[in-house]
DNA sequence: GCCCCTGTTGACAACGTTGTCAACACGCCG
DNA sequence: CGGCGTGTTGACAACGTTGTCAACAGGGGC
């Protein structure tokens, strides 16, 4: 800058007049300046004008794996809003672990992005308490922050999606049914725990602590609960999911027992796929893109000056009834 | 930092000298500044630094939409690379416009970022050429960029893939194999055709363009490309897809077609699930995360100060097997 | 007592911008 | 001709940090 004002013979401050479109400047000297900065390929730089302006024009977005497509769209959702908003974005992957999430979380706040959009791995979110002092805005979404945080959250109805698909499946005329989920650390694992008792419960039937596993969602611990359900003297005939691993793991484990006994299924996150299946198998889907979608918009409220409560915004999961929790029938077209 | 200063009665560079853990302080001095740090709880702004050392040790990815598993893999391992080099990464998506990559790529070097990886969807970048100058360090993956520009690249071997792809094909009896790819403007998908048309040659079979489709990868296109390949006097027995998406739409066309006539189907592409549909699917597998990470890399060893010739990488792909190609086998378990 | 060396500290400028305010020239009005 | 408003321009400080260099005090050797 200080290059082009001295080949157009200006002030410093009459090259950044017009650069910013500033009133005020003598047609003739803005050519001249023009001129320059096309003759130097001058372009500002823009860290430095935030630098003085005080704000980053950039918010950080802090999930737990990319290559999960629960997390793409709704990183994608993020991506769209702060464009729209004209920030940039900073993505971060926590890989679910607390301590490298507050590590990527903290490097965030050390660049003074303006806000945060995050998927929380951890529980304990005291760390957080000072930069939001010093005016950063959170958004949480998928699971809530740990106690004592005030924040906008934007959840899934977990509890409501789960319970709708376990009463399709008591609709279907299932009585036995399994709950596989992920780890009971994890919140939406137990939101959903609590819709499939809330389904069992609103149906009358009982609950039987032998028809439920949780744990880290691999393929030998899906297996191994598998086996131990079957081999109960009543095994279950159907079984919930808890998530989208979940389900791919039931499948594979089903698909070496093929036959009539074939538990019926229905799992929680939608399948790229799954209505190609045989069976097809039903779901109970989220709307990951919705959901960041609307934490990154609460996000630019509160940029914008919104000084309300936090507010906590539950989305609809939606039933996808795809064949299962019927005899198996016949692939269908989508 | 002034408070701090103020608060431990010292001048403002002592803080700074503590803070970066610099020699040459006074024990005693050092415990009255953090004293002040921890009451006041300062943070250093680490885009001043920044600023001041004249980097921003941030990297800037450009990728097509983060909703594919294929950009969500990559994206995935840059943001490892990045973070294993202290460095931050945005995140941009071009939506496989090459006016919005463009605009993207340009607020990125707006902000300085030290570096660039892009998955060009444009095939012109020559407006990248006054900010190479400037200092940028940029890396193309998965596409070369526009001609006349010298920059790293790493891509997928995606003729020796396609070529391996039809091969099995040829080699499971099929004399008559259709190519279904995305529009030939886009650089992968020639390459696969290219691939496509050599294994031809060299098993000595004739090239027809009846059997090739190329362009935009929608359901309708695809469904009716199929249709009337299959209408011809001496129709396809077996198809080979350009990409995952294509896969997924010939699938679902297909499964509207049962029966003994239909075609063998290999894909470009590994999908979730694949190992579990009937008949299992055989694809060529890419490695995301491997384009990904070569990229990243190479970047980074040019920002350490590599000033080599630019580099075009070529990454192997991997045939997966699974009982496609052959008559329909009973499903496999992986 | 003088000099030099070392350890500690601080003043200042700089990174690349923009906000504030003052200066200047010009023309118009009274 | 003096005063004043307007249009144009520039000097300077500031954003929050760090590099450069100088200043100062204390101690040891001559």
């Amino acid at each position: 800058m200080r290059d082009v004002a001295a080949a157009a013979g200006v002030a410093l401050k009459t090259v950044s007049r017009v650069v910013n479109g500033e009133p005020g400047v003598n047609p003739a000297t803005a050519e001249r300046v023009h001129e320059a900065i096309r003759r130097l390929g001058y372009r500002r730089n823009e860290s430095a004008r935030l630098l003085r302006a005080g704000r980053t024009a950039s918010i950080g977005l802090v999930i737990g794996d990319v290559s999960d497509p629960f997390y793409s769209g709704l990183s994608r959702a993020v991506e769209a809003v702060a464009r729209r908003h004209g920030h940039l974005l900073f993505t971060g992957v926590s890989e679910e672990d607390p301590a490298l999430e507050r590590e990527i979380v903290l490097a965030f706040c050390a660049r003074r992005v303006d806000g945060l959009v995050i998927v929380p791995a951890g529980t304990d979110h005291g760390y957080l308490c000072p930069e939001l002092e010093a005016g950063v805005v959170v958004a949480f979404v998928d699971r809530p922050p740990g106690p004592g945080l005030e924040a906008d959250t934007v959840l899934s109805d977990n509890a409501g999606g789960a319970a709708q698909g376990v009463a399709h499946l008591i609709r279907h005329g299932h009585r036995r049914i399994a709950f596989l989920g992920d780890s009971p650390a994890i919140f939406t694992a137990r939101e959903r725990l609590r819709g499939y008792r809330d389904a069992l419960a609103a149906a009358g039937l009982p609950y039987d602590e032998a028809l439920v596993s949780m744990g880290r969602p691999d393929p030998q611990r899906v297996r191994a609960a598998l086996a131990a359900m079957a081999a109960l003297p009543d095994p279950p005939t159907a079984l919930f999911t808890g998530n989208g691993l979940i389900t791919t793991h039931v499948l594979r484990a089903l698909a070496a027992r093929p036959g009539p006994d074939r538990p019926a299924l229905v799992g929680f996150d939608d399948l790229e796929l799954a209505d190609l299946l045989t069976p097809g198998v039903t779901v109970v889907a989220q709307d990951p893109a919705g959901l960041g979608r609307t934490a990154a918009e609460l996000l630019f409220r509160r940029l914008a000056g919104n000084r309300g409560p936090a507010q906590r915004v539950l989305l609809p999961t939606r039933l996808i009834v795809r064949g299962s929790g019927e005899i198996p029938p016949p692939a269908r077209v989508a």
